[in-house]
DNA sequence: TTGAAAGCGCTAACAT
DNA sequence: ATGTTAGCGCTTTCAA
């Protein structure tokens, strides 16, 4: 079932099926009406690998999620993609797991769709000019930035919140109301990526309090896995049954937090408090509410969009954009009272 | 930057570098040296569109999640996955968002990548035989059925739940501790999709206990959305002061209830039970862990994926299996008080 | 307004 | 083991 098929059936040339199926103006109502017909009769699709070779370009920007299921990005997609159509512009979106290259599968999307830009929506934090060179298009970085790497700034773009100084502002909300021991929820202190830079605002706001650090009230997990970070937090639990707060660099892990305290017959935020930081949409049904820094995620969605679109139609250069958080003051934090 | 690209600068011809780069076995050492090497050097990346073009075909199957960011999908796309790889296939996951047509889309995304068969994770309970004519591969629905439609049983494949029957289980599980005003929570009565059958099996739970249908305990709301399922159970229970249970129609809705539930001043389970249906990871977060019927969601991925590749090999045909869920007990639902 | 034909970049016979 | 070449299905000049 190819173009020559409708062509063939409603006895015109492929040519003129074209036309209609891409609604150039100048066909015949007749030509078109039989055009259809058949595309109806013979439930053609046009296929689309042929259709993009042969294009001369697209306006597409694709779209790399990394960590597939994250809910986090959840909104930021649907932002971006209402963005990308609003400027005019098509979308493809290619989802990879938390362990593929993104860089690969940005470079192959972006050949195989002929793409004009891209958002990489999470990723790696320490890019090298090498490893980018495959993407040989405008793309910007949306949630993270290239905090360990050896990029050129001018050579991307990125929009993200500044993890080092919103960890730092989560861990002196803590030190705020007379916390000292506090714990810290991460992946790993030096994973070259979103633990590290948040384990180091972690550490600044401590010092600023003249808290010491104490390894044993830093708890690093594997993964990013409710299961696992409610395991880790049983483990700080018994290991240091005076702690009196709980900082988790993600929602998921602030979740799975309460949940181990309350098992653990601890009330929060009598006994323990907790914050993190993202402003999942669940964390809004926990009980309590989760204290949690919010990530703007429409903004960081809008920005990305406008700013690749900027850089594409050569309105703009490359920039770099840090955006706040907003403190969603839920029920999970509360004043220390040892 | 193409396949040419690389044959002139490696100095060999164009089959040669597209052997290279299909680990076909008769290259020469030497070759497929120059060859990597100019790849590395020119940064090239196949054209996919091309290559699917003319590549006789494919061995991918096509997954058509319809309503990204579901979090029912998440580990059942994994699951998927990971049984499509070990089969020896490949795996085209698209996306699309719940009021997109997941026929259309599938039948596009067949013929762009010349797919071997397909597996739709949610979509339509209602095909007509004209509807799905587009997609002229095999294909199994996975976690639905075509309960309201007039599709011909032999013509595809489906693996799901018995809404109806999984719907009653739960109800049942409430009248059976003593509730007789028992609210539901679901999208509509009569959306000819999943809460249409759960609430029938609602209703037969309550007819088999001789508890009136009442409407004023019927909760419809728009979209399967927590905010949206919270302010529905406000309504609830400022209507139904005197409810003792909710049977929400999915986790979401159920850890939205219970929220709404707490903030209202109501204990759960002691003064209303909540149970609901689907079992997702962060229904075991909730406190009290939300008691539901957990769907089994790696048998359903392995079972879509298997009955396809029976069929895809000629090796079995067409059928329509359920699968029972598991009650997973938690501590929102006790015996009724009242 | 329509049709013929030249590619788009790649793979897979078919030669050598 | 390597090169030549005919398509894959579509869009898009260029003629008519």
């Amino acid at each position: 079932m190819t173009i020559k098929d409708v062509a063939e059936y409603s006895g015109v040339s492929v040519s003129s099926v074209s036309r209609v199926l891409n609604d150039h103006p100048d066909v015949s109502d007749q030509v078109r009406a039989r055009v259809l017909e058949a595309v109806q009769a013979l439930h053609y699709v046009p296929n689309n690998s042929a259709r993009d070779l042969s294009r001369a370009q697209t306006d597409a920007i694709g779209v790399i999620v990394r960590g597939a299921g994250n809910p986090f990005f959840t909104p930021i997609i649907h932002a971006v993609e209402k963005e990308i159509l609003q400027a005019g512009y098509s979308m493809e979106i290619h989802q990879i797991s938390a362990d593929e290259d993104e860089l690969a599968a940005g470079a192959s999307l972006a050949r195989a769709k002929r793409l004009k830009g891209m958002i990489l929506l999470g990723g790696e934090f320490d890019y090298t000019p090498d490893k980018v060179a495959v993407l040989n298009i405008p793309f910007v970085c949306c949630s993270y930035t290239n905090s360990f790497g050896t990029l050129d700034k001018n050579t991307y773009s990125s929009v993200s919140i500044d993890d080092e100084a919103e960890a730092y502002r989560a861990v002196r909300y803590l030190t705020d109301r007379g916390h000292r021991k506090i714990a810290i929820l991460l992946g790993a202190v030096d994973d070259r990526s979103i633990s590290e830079l948040r384990y180091k605002g972690y550490c600044r706001a401590l010092q600023e309090a003249a808290i010491p650090e104490d390894p044993s009230l830093v708890e690093e997990i594997d993964y990013y896995d409710m299961h696992v970070a409610y395991e880790g937090i049983q483990r700080l639990l018994e290991r240091r049954q005076d702690l009196t707060a709980i900082f988790a660099v993600a929602d998921t892990m602030g979740v799975a937090a309460l949940k181990a305290l309350h098992d653990a017959g601890r009330q929060v935020p009598e006994d323990c408090s907790v914050i993190s930081i993202d402003g999942l949409p669940m964390s809004n049904f926990t009980i309590p509410t989760l204290t949690t820094l919010e990530q703007p995620k429409d903004e960081l969605a809008v920005e990305a969009v406008s700013r690749l679109i900027r850089v594409l139609e050569g309105k703009g250069k490359n920039g770099h954009l840090y955006l706040q958080t907003s403190l969603r003051e839920g029920g999970s934090v509360g004043p220390c009272h040892r």
